[in-house]
DNA sequence: GGGCGGAACTGATCGGCGTCCATTTACGGG
DNA sequence: CCCGTAAATGGACGCCGATCAGTTCCGCCC
């Protein structure tokens, strides 16, 4: 065969991309082949080159998808919440429940290293980026007082900290120090020990 | 070539786990083959197999090595301080420093996912659990009045508030929210926000 | 409408990987 | 001295990421 343009380079970048994560999700990361990508949308792997720079661009790519869906299901998760307090908490359960119900779309995102000469890619940094400055906002509401740097220093431990609990669960380490695998226990742990105990106990 | 006796079985196992460390440290998780790790140590790759399961029961061992040199490196630093506060502390940092100053062998043993039908390694998972219980006991002569249950909840969110700082320092993510890279003032951040500020103040 | 330039896509190829196993080697007991 | 057997080899297999000369056919121009 020879040229088809059944697809637009676009489109095909976007079968490619949603190919390759329905992969990922359902087969894990080492399953994640060029050549498994490029049979399930129907072209040859030499076309995906045509697509992609190599691996890790469609990688990234992928990345960029899990980052915007993360992003997504915090705003749904916040969006009918006024109180600062409790926003950071259905952000901090979100975060931890997308990784969980993800592990495999988490895991590449964050535990897979990308080779140097990718390293500039403004667009999925910025990805993260704005995920992280929702949580900025959101703690900038609830300690107003906190200056400029303090507060990003505050929201970058506290973030950092919800993330060492998704990073354990999504590995299977958290049991390491116990039993319970209900690792929304430990967000609200993490959660109380940086804000206090939530304004309205509900009893038992 | 045939029967060499030149090393023990468990000489050669030595080797490997050394060589495959080298490769690890000096090349990176990607560079490290069974190939280079048979090349390095003078002998074929079938005789690796005769060392080890498969390449996942060797970077197993490996990471037991891993395990148990940032065991040693927390136990060094705190056998001379006695207060809790400092000890919690400086395991916080040694564990931190240790991560980012052996990016891959702290990658490799948290981030790596080993297939299934290994998991149950009794003894790698009890080096880590040894990790935490020095955790644990510290923090039980901390706050003494907290229960087994409620002890080991608030040792595994400290810890994985640590542990989520170390995930991001290490894969380059926490200048996300900022630009500072010292990835210390984020350690005692999380510390100050867990146990308090520091009994003794330095002053500026 | 016909032909042709070039875009679109293929598929063979390369080197490297993890894994396996039939074969070869040489040590040590008889 | 010789032979059984443990020790180690090396080549084979199927998969991988990546490359590129070659093939096909769309659409423009005359």
């Amino acid at each position: 065969m020879g040229r088809r343009n059944l697809h637009t380079r676009e489109q095909q970048r976007d079968m490619a991309i949603a190919a390759a994560e329905l992969i990922l999700v359902r087969e894990g990361i080492d399953e994640l082949s060029m050549r498994k990508v490029a049979q399930a949308i129907g072209y040859t792997v030499g076309n995906l080159y045509l697509l992609f720079q190599n691996q890790d661009d469609l990688l990234a790519a992928l990345n960029e998808r899990t980052a915007d869906a993360i992003y997504l299901q915090l705003r749904d998760r916040i969006e009918a919440l006024d109180d600062p307090r409790e926003r950071l908490g259905a952000m901090a359960r979100g975060y931890i429940e997308f990784a969980t119900g993800n592990p495999n779309r988490w895991r590449l995102l964050f535990e897979h290293q990308l080779p140097e000469e990718m390293k500039p890619r403004p667009t999925a940094d910025a990805r993260i980026r704005r995920l992280f400055e929702l949580v900025e906002t959101t703690l900038g509401a609830l300690e107003p007082k906190l200056k400029a740097d303090a507060l990003r220093m505050r929201a970058t431990t506290f973030w950092g900290g919800i993330h060492g609990i998704c990073s354990l669960a999504v590995s299977g380490k958290l049991s390491w120090g116990g039993r319970s695998s209900d690792y929304t226990l430990y967000c609200e742990e993490m959660i109380s020990t940086f804000f206090g105990p939530p304004k309205s106990r509900r009893r038992s």
